[in-house]
DNA sequence: CGCCGTACGGTTTTT
DNA sequence: CCGTACGGCG
């Protein structure tokens, strides 16, 4: 408690001014490595130390369940476990529990189920197949990110529909109608719905509005640049009673466009609260003077963005890096050989590292060089365990124990392991529920009631099921068997369930017959196990409530192996642009700086999508602490064909004198596709006739015969990576120095 | 009707 | 290169 005041002490005078600020709205626009989380941290103890705000009170939203974590992390470190009562999470997070706490009072399921994106898929399917839309005119995807966007800005299915005014429009109105009547019969809720119906909830029930409206004495949002709009409405209506709501972002950061964020929140908070108190954190204490020139440099090509000055004290520090490479193996070898070199240093270790890339499939080169280089590394994100087969399986199973009304779960496991009803049957009995308007489930149910004979009270009175006498009794079994699995849930932990389910379904034979790769599946399934016994200790149906809302909601950047870690423990990380938000690193490598890349080819014909890409490269830059590496390749292979990408235009945003060295892979090759990147002026003559360049066949004596696959030109030299056929393999050679022969 | 083989198409980012 | 869609066989 006492150690609010020494703490003050160490902050600057905005930082103190944001942290002190009394009452009301506040914006806080935080450049890069301002210590914004350390702020809001500061701010939440300093509303409890000295203006007495009971810890409970206090709601405070972060991008990610693991930001959550650091800053529950930071704040009890202030004031001790009676921080654990502060309202903490992401806004779905918070939105899952508000709602199924409120469930009864507003007629929802208790026991709804989350919907993923892979979730939603699967039900957007379902509903253009109902409408007849042909997928390959008008995709699934296309229709459901509409439909998505509509639910981000609180545009109801009634109100789309009334604007509606083209084709498309139209076939979205009524597969967003359909959609929503699927998730309701399904009793599910999908990522939007999590926060439409928390707003809908505040808005409609007068008594539950004015419990939390009351009960939130400050609201503090951070990430404020990549909240969307109804996460914005849910922000403020909260916060309308005491108005004391604290925002925190930085308009340049701002990457999830395309996730409906919507940058504009910003200028409303300050339209909406004209009496809001600004504050500018602008003072960087994470980078080095070089980054930061060489970021402000690539950020200043947005026309959309207001001027902002950032400053150091740390000096100029290293200049950036930028390496050519022959292709992405070669890029990836650098990584390993520059990360190897420095962690010979003294005071490196393998955390200090991050390797970052545009997307996710870009991770393998990188791997597969730090596996032969034998460098621990994490990978973040990438084919995500939750997303597995075995794993999405077993959950399946979970969920239907939980809600059987989970059509995509249902269908998912109906014949896994293959209990011979297929596609057809699957189909029969969907048509059959759809006429008898009932949840498949309830189809179900009826069918087993009349294959037994019998006609149980509570389902409606139908017709002869349609299916036929061998599925109908595979069919009766597999109710059966999710009625058993139900006893056991109610009774037993979530382990015991888990294991109830592997048992009667023999699951594990399954995937021992079906797969090639069953041990590593296998190994997967009991992983997740592990993952369910941390459940153990919660009421037999909380658990399996609070490990289903948990894997629906977790993210892959929850999953970074946190700090504490022994030192000799630590390892690289390989992260997207978009997942290594907020985080820092010693060293950091930003990987295929190309046109297409970074930036990526589907912005090229929009210039806000553009602006996007620019703000996702300065936030990888501003990542880094004390080193930045700036890598491309001249020819790089994806989709299995290789291709050739001209350097990205944010490399040339930088100014020369920023950057080191320019390596120059290979030049002549370079030239035939015309590349007008501009070379550092200084450079070194080399005599013409010593130049080798990309491709060209050498001998050694020693090592006998190779290929030039890369020369960086450096002080008046040549160094030259030669891939070598024999023993050799790669070497790195001075010009001057090695007796090489040209072929 | 279900299962297994081959062709083809589509590929950003994620709470 | 990977997963899905379709066609023939048991």
């Amino acid at each position: 408690m006492v150690a609010t005041e020494h703490i003050l002490q160490e902050l600057n005078p905005p930082q103190r001014e944001a942290v002190t600020a009394s009452a009301g709205p506040l914006l806080i626009l935080a450049g890069p490595g301002s210590g914004k989380t350390r702020v809001i941290a500061h701010r939440i103890a300093y509303l409890v130390d000295r203006e007495g705000v009971a810890p409970w009170r206090i709601l405070a939203v972060t991008f990610t369940n693991k930001a959550a974590r650091e800053m529950r992390g930071r704040v009890v470190a202030h004031l001790g476990d009676a921080a654990l009562d502060v309202a903490l999470g992401t806004f779905h997070s918070v939105c899952a529990r508000l709602l199924r706490v409120e469930a009864d009072r507003i007629g929802l399921p208790r026991s709804f189920a989350i919907y993923d994106d892979a979730d939603q898929m699967a039900l957007i399917k379902r509903v253009t197949e109902g409408l007849n839309i042909d997928p390959k005119r008008f995709s699934e995807r296309a229709i459901l990110s509409t439909i998505s966007r509509a639910k981000s800005e609180l545009v109801s299915p009634r109100a789309f529909a009334g604007s509606a005014s083209d084709y498309f429009g139209e076939l979205v109105a009524r597969s967003y109608e359909r959609y929503q009547a699927l998730l309701e019969e399904n009793s599910a809720l999908d990522f939007d719905d999590l926060i439409v119906k928390t707003v809908e909830m505040l808005r409609e029930h007068e008594a539950i509005r004015e419990k939390y409206q009351e009960r939130f004495l400050h609201v503090l949002v951070d990430e404020f640049q990549d909240t969307n709009v109804a996460q914005y409405q849910l922000a403020r209506i909260l916060a309308a009673r005491h108005g004391n709501i604290c925002v925190v972002g930085d308009p340049d950061q701002s990457i999830y466009s395309w996730r409906s964020a919507d940058i504009r929140n910003i200028l409303n908070f300050e339209r909406d609260f004209p009496a809001a108190r600004i504050v500018l954190l602008e003072q960087n204490y994470r980078s080095t003077q070089n980054i930061l020139d060489a970021a402000h440099a690539v950020i200043s090509g947005n026309q959309q963005r207001k001027q902002k000055s950032l400053w150091t004290e740390r000096g100029g520090g290293e200049p950036i890096a930028v390496f050519e490479a022959y292709d992405e193996t070669e890029e990836a070898e650098f990584i390993a050989r520059e990360i190897a070199r420095l962690l010979g240093e003294d005071g490196w270790a393998h955390r200090d590292f991050a390797v970052m890339y545009r997307t996710n499939a870009q991770s393998r080169a990188i791997e597969e060089a730090l596996m032969r280089a034998g460098i621990r590394y994490q990978l973040v994100g990438g084919t995500r365990f939750y997303e597995r087969r075995e794993v999405k399986d077993v959950l399946a199973y979970l969920r239907l124990v939980h809600n059987p009304y989970d059509l995509v779960g249902l269908t998912r496991v109906l014949n896994v392991p293959g209990r011979g009803i297929g596609a057809k049957t699957a189909q029969q009995v969907e048509r059959w529920a759809q006429t008898l308007g009932v949840p498949v489930y309830t189809a179900l149910q009826i069918l087993v009631a009349q294959e037994s004979g019998s006609q149980p009270a509570g389902l409606p009175d139908a017709g002869r099921h349609p299916v036929a006498a061998r599925q109908a009794k595979a069919i009766v079994e597999f109710v059966g068997l999710l009625d058993e699995l139900m006893g056991v849930a109610a009774k037993n932990n979530l382990s015991t369930l888990l294991d109830g389910v592997l048992e009667r379904t023999g699951y594990r034979r399954y995937l021992f017959d079906e797969f090639e790769d069953a041990e590593q599946r296998w190994e997967n399934v009991e992983e997740l196990r592990n993952v369910a016994a941390d459940y153990d200790g919660l009421a037999p149906g909380n658990g399996l409530v609070s490990f289903l809302e948990d894997v629906a909601l977790i993210s892959d950047a929850d999953t970074i192996a946190d700090e504490g870690e022994a030192p000799s423990e630590g390892r690289v990380t390989l992260i997207t642009l978009h997942s290594a938000k907020g985080l820092e690193y010693r060293a950091v490598f930003i990987i295929a700086m190309e046109e297409g890349v970074l930036p990526h080819v589907r912005s090229f014909d929009d210039p806000g999508q553009m602006e996007e890409e620019r703000r996702l490269c300065y936030v990888g830059m501003t990542r880094a602490k004390e080193r930045l590496y700036l890598l491309r390749a001249f020819r790089r292979y994806a989709m299995g064909s290789s291709q050739h990408n001209p350097p990205s235009r944010f490399l040339r945003d930088i100014p020369p004198q920023l950057i080191a060295q320019q390596s120059a892979v290979t030049e002549a090759s370079e030239r035939r596709y015309q590349a007008p990147a501009p070379r550092i002026d200084a450079r070194p003559p080399v005599p013409e006739d010593a130049v080798f360049s990309g491709g060209e066949k050498v001998r050694h004596p020693r090592f006998g015969e190779g290929i030039v696959v890369a020369c960086v030109v450096a002080n008046g030299d040549q160094e030259l990576t030669i891939a070598f056929k024999g023993e050799a393999g790669i070497k790195r050679l001075l010009l001057s120095l090695a007796p090489l022969e040209r072929m």
